[in-house]
RNA sequence: GGAGAGGUGGCCGAGUGGUCGAAGGCAAUCGCUUGCUAAGCGGUCGUACGCGUUAAACCGUACCAAGGGUUCGAAUCCCUUCCUCUCCGCCA
């Protein structure tokens, strides 16, 4: 969310910033502005009656004698400004509702950091590691690997939840939960992540937090209720979503909180499963786990103060960036243009891992700086020192990686001509100390 | 699912119509004092918005779970909702 006073005080910037990442609609910056302004004058307004009404009640309760005529008076004098007071508090609330609307649905600013462009075309490649695998012979894709290697079965995830599921078995299974552990213990011991666990299952509050509401709930799974469920449901002022995301919890982690200075940066490390209803992408990358309704991430939320937040990026996508190279993957680092950052997004780095089979790197990880737009909405703050003014965070988060894409990076990558492939070695550990997944051996 | 209790500042906890943003305590912090692990004394110590300022301060308004109502005036009275805790039942 951006600040509505920035907004009115910085009119023009505002639309040339958004604009940069294709937000043209300069007459809805003016209602905001309109509206900003005219929310200022109505508090002005209502707390200058408020303050007489205070002062002459005051009055009143001096009155020794509550039956003298001129307490009568008094009472009768003072009705009618708490009428004019109900009824300047009616009239702000409804420039208001609409305020907020438009807040809520406005995407933030790109960074001066972050490049011109209008799409992905536009995306910059600021670096590549490694170098393709030589392979000596046509490289298959994953679902072939995977289902000769008989650890990837489309088949029966389709038969229990329909498209875009998969069913892991024997050593698939091993190394999804594999991958994870390993994520999990770099960032935890090594990258000075603090591990949490968080729900699956957030509330509408939680999301809007984070950006995803009130936007893109089509993107969401809700959980459908029976219904005495959404009776309560209803009643309780809340609807539950799967999360698209581990960023959802961990970042609201301190929502409506003030940290102080010197704890900061806090940085955590969550493994979680992911829902995503892949609304509008229909049809793209239906082959395979590349894009599923449900995934497993590790992700890296970081929550620091504003002059930091630069470089703390830098830092975050790093942390992602080890994991790749650990895994001894071929990736490139991409920034995002301002066409192509997410909603709440001012700057962003992808990851991009090297898939053989498609002759492509394709992303693995989006490591972003928020500036203070998701704390705005979160009332995430922080205290500089002790008793100065409490001022906004900036949030960081990244996947570290998204464990599904990984899996499948591995399998192209490190495949050999029979059929075979070879597990990294910073991975066996985790494999029971297997060096080879084999076809035809599930143990 | 059944029965009961309760939500006040970082924490504990007073407060049943005006003098309450809210006693007291703890924690924190600053200073003073005392030569001996420690204690004592004093000050400070919520947030947001508005106004204003170079920035503050000051000032105003709001907030005692949330929303609504009664009243000249609500932490206090009424209604609705939410949440937490305890016991029983069920359950990984």
């Amino acid at each position: 969310m951006l600040d509505p006073r920035f907004v009115t005080d910085n009119l023009a910037e505002v639309k040339a910033g958004l604009a940069r990442r294709g937000f043209t609609d300069e007459a809805t910056l003016d209602r905001l502005a309109t509206l900003a302004q005219a929310r200022r004058a109505a508090i002005a307004e209502t707390d200058a009656l408020r303050e007489e009404r205070n002062r002459e009640s005051d009055a009143m309760a001096k009155v020794a004698d509550k039956r003298s005529p001129e307490f009568a008076a008094k009472r009768e004098s003072l009705r009618a400004l708490g009428d004019r007071i109900k009824a300047a508090e009616e009239a702000a609330r409804a420039g208001e509702a609409e305020l907020d609307e438009l807040l809520l649905t406005l995407p933030n600013l790109p960074a001066s950091s972050t490049p011109d462009g209008r799409s992905e075309h536009d995306n910059v490649e600021l670096r590549v590691h490694g170098t393709r695998p030589e392979l000596a012979f046509t490289p298959r894709d994953h679902v072939d690997l995977g289902e000769a290697l008989g650890i990837l079965d489309f088949e029966r995830g389709t038969k229990l939840s329909g498209a875009r599921f998969v069913v892991l078995r024997g050593m698939g299974a091993r190394l999804e939960r594999a991958l994870m552990q390993f994520m999990m213990d770099v960032h935890a011991d090594e990258h000075g992540y603090e591990e949490v666990w968080v729900p699956a299952l957030v509330k509408d509050s939680a999301l809007r937090g984070t950006g995803q509401l009130p936007k893109f709930e089509k993107d969401l799974f809700r959980i459908a209720k029976d219904a005495d469920w959404e009776k309560e449901s209803e009643a309780s002022g809340h609807e539950l979503y799967l999360i698209p995301t581990a960023e959802v919890p961990v970042t609201n982690l301190h929502a409506d909180e003030i940290l102080e200075g010197d704890t900061l940066p806090r940085a955590y490390c969550a493994y979680t499963p992911c829902f995503r209803s892949e609304a509008g992408s229909h049809g793209r990358d239906t082959r395979g786990m590349i894009r599923q309704h449900q995934f497993d991430k590790v992700e890296l939320v970081r929550f620091v103060a504003p002059e930091q937040a630069e470089a703390e990026l830098e830092k975050l996508t790093s942390h992602a960036e080890s994991i790749l190279q650990r895994l001894g993957l071929h990736y490139r680092v991409v920034q995002l243009c301002a066409g192509d950052i997410g909603f709440g997004s001012q700057k962003t780095y992808d990851l991009e891992v090297w898939l053989p089979s498609q002759d492509t790197f394709r992303e693995i990880s989006s490591c972003s700086w928020f500036g203070d737009f998701q704390a705005r909405r979160l009332k995430a703050r922080y205290r500089p020192a002790p008793k100065e003014k409490p001022r906004l965070l900036h949030t960081l988060n990244g996947s570290g990686l998204a464990i599904g894409r990984t899996l499948v990076a591995l399998l192209e990558q490190y495949q050999q001509a029979d059929g075979s492939v070879l597990i990294p070695p910073a991975l066996r550990p985790y494999m029971g100390g297997r060096e080879r997944l084999v076809p035809g051996k599930l143990t």
